[in-house]
DNA sequence: TAAAAATATGCAACAAATTGCATATAGGCG
DNA sequence: CGCCTATATGCAATTTGTTGCATATTTTTA
């Protein structure tokens, strides 16, 4: 959709090799987009051919060599621009809630245990988030302009995270009243 | 990714064409899932052709004839064997959130209209969904079990778009406190 | 010293999804 | 009558994303 742009805004504050970039998509990134590294090392060649991104050979010890990107004056023009056009929505696709709708009470103990793993994993999700925040967002008013928008970013997935798990403790003490 | 079994799920309790289905996935299963037309009828009859689904043509008067598909009993065993492998999700990819990121006093305003379209939009939306979940699952632990599914998918996007609004809410005044 | 893990980048085949177009019937509007 | 809208289904090209594999370097582990 617009990997493009999700790539090159992470870009805006350092440089990174593709290697790099899929460590966030995969981690902090994540939590609002996902790519793996085969797209990303795609996308990071073509737009270093259409000239919005460079890239520098960067030698390492104890590492293979890596290419890094950074944004051009191009990229950063043409990110600016994007904000202006149509915004693209992605519902997110869960197959568990097509799971919910086949509900029998052969299933709702699998259901639940499923949904159960998911309230975990998002619960450690979360403690990373909150603690990024406490940590750099705790005064949102006072921060430099593009640091509200990334604050807001920022929060809007922690509180989808805690209304998330909300939803898991109620679905779970629905499903245990389905008898198996 | 699963919308075989996303189509499945919508025939469980009624047969449709493929005209009715991209209209539910417009409209109100469009709130879980999305599919354009193309895809539709695409799958329809590759599931048709696998024995999932059969097809019969319906005569109808003032309207084009149309093909209606309903699960067969394959199809049906199918589904409910599908609900215990692994469940994929797919992050919700909203471009709103790269913008956020790029965040300046230029656009802070044009983003900011951005979100309250946004708002709208989940404001009509949510009006209809607390509607049907007041008239039909006003009391969940007294539904049958399948519906107690349906309830749960239900309730969790109602959480959701509330939480969004207050998202918004937030967004908007944080937005407002930038100098344009 | 061999194996495993982390770093680092890439190709190719395939599946999924989008975009654009095409076709046909019938009712309503000006 | 011509145009628009709604109903109804479809093809083809392209873009996007996934899966599986390949390769190379260096550090850590057994």
């Amino acid at each position: 959709m617009a990997l493009a742009h999700a790539i090159m805004t992470a870009l805006i504050e350092d440089d990174l090799s593709g290697y790099e970039l899929a460590r966030d998509f995969e981690t902090s990134l994540g939590f609002f987009w996902n790519a793996s590294h085969q797209q990303i090392y795609q996308e990071l060649r073509k737009l270093a051919d259409k000239g919005w991104l460079n890239k520098r050979e960067v030698s390492q010890s104890g590492k293979p060599n890596k290419i890094v990107y950074g944004l051009t004056r191009d990229g950063r023009d043409a990110l600016a621009e994007w904000v202006y056009g149509a915004t693209k929505t992605q519902v997110a696709k869960d197959e568990m809630l097509i799971k919910l709708y086949n509900l029998s009470s052969e299933n709702a103990a699998h259901i639940a245990g499923e949904i159960s793993e998911r309230r975990d994993q998002m619960m450690r999700r979360l403690y990373l988030y909150e603690k990024i925040r406490r940590r750099h967002y705790a005064d949102p008013k006072a921060l430099p302009t593009r640091r509200k928008g990334v604050y807001l970013a920022l929060t809007g997935g922690i509180q989808q995270g805690e209304q998330f798990m909300a939803w898991c403790d109620e679905a779970l003490e629905l499903l245990g009243s389905v008898d198996g």
